[in-house]
RNA sequence: GGAGGGGUGGCCGAGCGGUCAAUGGCAGCAGACUGUAAAUCUGCCGACGGAAGUCUACGAAAGUUCGAAUCUUUCCCCCUCCA
């Protein structure tokens, strides 16, 4: 039984996307008409989107499932001023040349959620960079500053709590909502968008938008959030053993992304599954109530879908069979992986510690030692010790299996 | 501008002249148990070194002292209250 009226919102709904909107109501009735523009926004501080931004890159792609036209922003603008509130980590003024190298490696990551172009339900990507750059300053003020209440301002969540703490709120922060609704007023006028997309912690920034516009022009325009995305356990997602969860191959492997979703906590299989693969509701129903070691099954499923969206269904071969390879104890198939990072030993009296190190297991020799007497370090699937000696007749087809601990593995090869 | 309180390892947070590479918690890593899960328990958790030890670190810089995260001075930054 349908409880919206446009496709859209009701499997956005069901499948968790949805967490509060404005004038809902309204909303549902104008997105019953394909061809709506929605938008949302990403600041580009890397060359490469994680697992952080999964939801609403998801989000759009279902939009654009339902005939809809997503517009992606990225903050070109707001990312050259640099986020003021961690004092800390004196984050680095990205020049003209990183943000053009950013932004084409996040429209790379977008490549394989989104489609791109010039029809009616295609993709189109922005930077705000195009409009901020050149914003004067007292005339900026008085067309949208006079807008805005601060009253009301230090009213939203996302300000109080910052006040309360122990953290300083700087004007240039402050800021950051008032730009961030004259993005929308812009989309607004120039491209007809009448909605943003963004996360539970956005609400506040996108409320502005929508009174911005309501204000400057009486138009009603649209607030949508979905939830953020974290554990069955109040966890935030989104590490793995070696960091970040990026969509770049480069930056993550797909063995490794792959692996990621592979781990994820059985109480969360079900929820990734309505969020990040295209199966259909009614299939993803039926395996609510599976339970125990079963599960494991399901997380493969669930690897294989989201990893073959995102680096191809041709990746999922190598992957299973790396996959087989690493957790099996049979070492004859090893010298075909290639998913696992390869380290050529040269020299057979290289010590563990040497190969650790050299191959950036570990970060530093004591690093490595401390995992070589925590019994953490293995060759071809037995725990060795510091003293361990490599051996030639211990190399079956030229390759040996080397990890540390369970999950991080390279092969060496010989 | 005035008064007061602060700045400690990825985060939180003790320490307030030697016994401090710095208690504790979180996060992280490894081991055991399992299902490549969670929970639990155990160990590790600045760098270099086989080790003894050496170096670098408690906002920055100078100083007092045999010796400073701890005391003094100046500077920077943050918070609260007053103007």
């Amino acid at each position: 039984m349908a409880k919206y009226k446009s496709s859209f919102l009701n499997e956005a709904a069901e499948r968790g996307f949805f967490y509060q909107s404005t004038n809902l109501d309204a909303m549902d009735d104008y997105l019953t008409t394909k061809g709506r523009l929605g938008y949302i926004g990403f600041d580009i501080t890397a060359k490469s989107l994680h697992v952080g931004h999964f939801i609403p890159i998801a989000m759009m792609r279902l939009f654009q499932k339902h005939g809809h036209r997503p517009i992606i922003l990225v903050g070109g603008g707001t990312t050259k001023i640099g986020d003021p509130s961690f004092r800390n980590t004196t984050r680095p003024i990205l020049s003209d040349k990183q943000i053009a190298e950013n932004l084409r490696g996040i429209k790379q990551c977008l490549l394989p959620f989104l489609h791109f172009g010039d029809k009616e339900s295609d993709a189109i990507l922005v930077n705000n960079a195009d409009w901020l750059n050149d914003i004067q300053y007292i005339p900026f003020l008085r067309e949208v500053g006079k807008y805005f209440s601060i009253n009301r301002m230090i009213g939203f969540d996302s300000v109080k709590t910052k006040l309360e703490s122990n953290s300083s709120l700087s004007f240039l922060e402050f800021n950051y909502m008032i730009f961030q609704a004259y993005d929308f007023l812009k989309l607004y006028t120039e491209k007809g968008c009448c909605i943003q997309f963004g996360g539970q912690d956005q609400w506040g920034n996108i409320c502005c938008g929508v009174e911005l516009i309501k204000k400057k022009l009486g138009k009603e325009v649209f607030g949508f959030t979905n939830p953020l995305l974290t554990t069955s356990d109040g966890k935030k997602m989104g590490k793995t053993a070696n960091g970040a969860v990026w969509l770049d191959r480069t930056l993550l492997s797909p063995y490794d992304f792959w692996q990621y979703w592979r781990n994820v906590n059985d109480a969360d299989v079900i929820k990734l599954m309505y969020l990040f693969t295209d199966l259909e509701i009614p299939e993803i129903k039926k395996m609510e109530n599976i339970q125990g070691q079963e599960i494991n099954d399901l997380k493969k499923l669930l690897a294989d879908e989201i990893t073959s969206i995102v680096h191809g269904h041709e990746s999922l071969d190598e992957i299973h069979k790396s996959a087989a390879n690493m957790f099996s104890k049979d070492s004859t198939n090893l010298s075909d992986t290639t998913s696992i990072p390869k380290y050529q030993l040269s020299d057979f009296s290289k010590s563990p510690i040497d190969i650790l190190v050299e191959s950036k297991l570990c970060e530093s020799r004591g690093d490595a030692k401390r995992l070589l007497r925590g019994g953490g370090v293995y060759a071809d699937g037995k725990t060795i010790t510091e003293d361990y000696k490599f051996q030639k007749e211990n190399f079956v087809n030229g390759v040996m299996k080397f990890s540390c601990g369970k999950k991080k593995h390279i092969l060496i090869v010989i």
